[in-house]
DNA sequence: GTCTATAAGTTGATAGAC
DNA sequence: GTCTATCAACTTATAGAC
């Protein structure tokens, strides 16, 4: 339906099948069939799947980090922005699209296609840190509250996975942001 | 070197590779080969890869919940007790043994077999939900803070994978045990 | 650039002897 | 109960025509 090269639908296509199903359950016939593209086209433009993956996984990234940075680089109070980024909705039962490849060995055996998923976290890591720098606390504690913030999400994502209720992610963020937010939480 | 019989070394062992790969990447092969059973041996006792991966599985859970139960059953404060939960040493890059099947798609299309992954979660979350009831907080605030516990044992797991850190988790918890011990943590 | 055809290896599982 | 041999389907590619 789109006037998109083959290669975007390529890469459009992989992005959601990696988020679905993760790198190594996913085989380039997979991609192949859910775009309509041939098989020639495919290791035209990536010669293996290597090249597949870290094309896909690195635009998911780039997408990820862009709506994160959104949420954690306004105006509000640095406590605030956190907040927001905290409670911002999520598809709790689809798992995070960055985090589930921690779990998967084609991806943690492949150190390109790492790289791309370790840049993601140290980026956010950072952003956090600073944030909670922001809001007066001192170095180490605000890089182990940035950990502990982080942690929530990925975590969450994880309990609502695991227990097939999206409602254990906003509870674990819940609990997280009111202790938070309580007075003297410095 | 054991008197094991053939079965058990089946379960180690493939305890051990979907532990460390996930199920959907270990193939029977993989579980023959690294226990040095026999191809018949292990269609015999079990017939198929969803009948190992439910006793391997089912064996690592009640493992894990043995081990969280006595964290959490003791005789010290409920708080306390949370804590050294949280703060027990834990093989970091190696991931969660049991959160990692979350993401493996092998586990959570198969209903009996992701139904034992819940169930640890589950449990784990109503221990946790009681000892927050016992140190006083409401029954909604006590799922919240629950929820938030173990999403930063599993976050933590997430990141420290991520960034290759096993200090990452560590951070998380000192993060959260931070925010959770300081005065009014109700 | 895109296609079809095909290769060599692996997967989950079965057959049938011992 | 345990073994070796084998299976059809699938995996990641490669070959070579259009």
């Amino acid at each position: 339906m789109s006037t998109a090269t083959a290669r975007d639908r390529l890469i459009d296509t992989a992005q959601e099948l990696f988020a679905a199903r993760g790198v190594g359950a996913t085989s380039p016939r997979a991609v192949l069939a859910a775009s309509g593209v041939g098989q020639g086209s495919l290791y035209h433009h990536f010669p293996t799947k290597h090249d597949l993956a870290v094309a896909a996984v690195g635009a998911t990234v780039e997408d990820a980090l862009a709506r994160a940075m959104h949420d954690l680089r306004g105006e509000s109070p640095a406590v605030r922005r956190v907040v927001d980024y905290l409670e911002r909705p999520r598809d709790a039962l689809a798992g995070c699209r960055i985090g589930r490849h921690t779990s998967d060995q084609a991806v943690m055996d492949d150190e390109g296609l790492r790289d791309v998923v370790t840049a993601y976290f140290v980026r956010l890591l950072g952003v956090l840190t600073e944030a909670f720098r922001e809001a007066g606390l001192p170095d180490d504690a605000a890089g182990d509250r940035a950990h502990a913030a982080l942690a929530i999400v990925q975590g969450g994502y994880v309990l609502a996975r695991a227990t097939q209720d999206p409602d254990a992610l906003t509870a674990a963020v819940r609990g997280f942001v009111g202790l938070l937010t309580q007075k003297e939480s410095m």
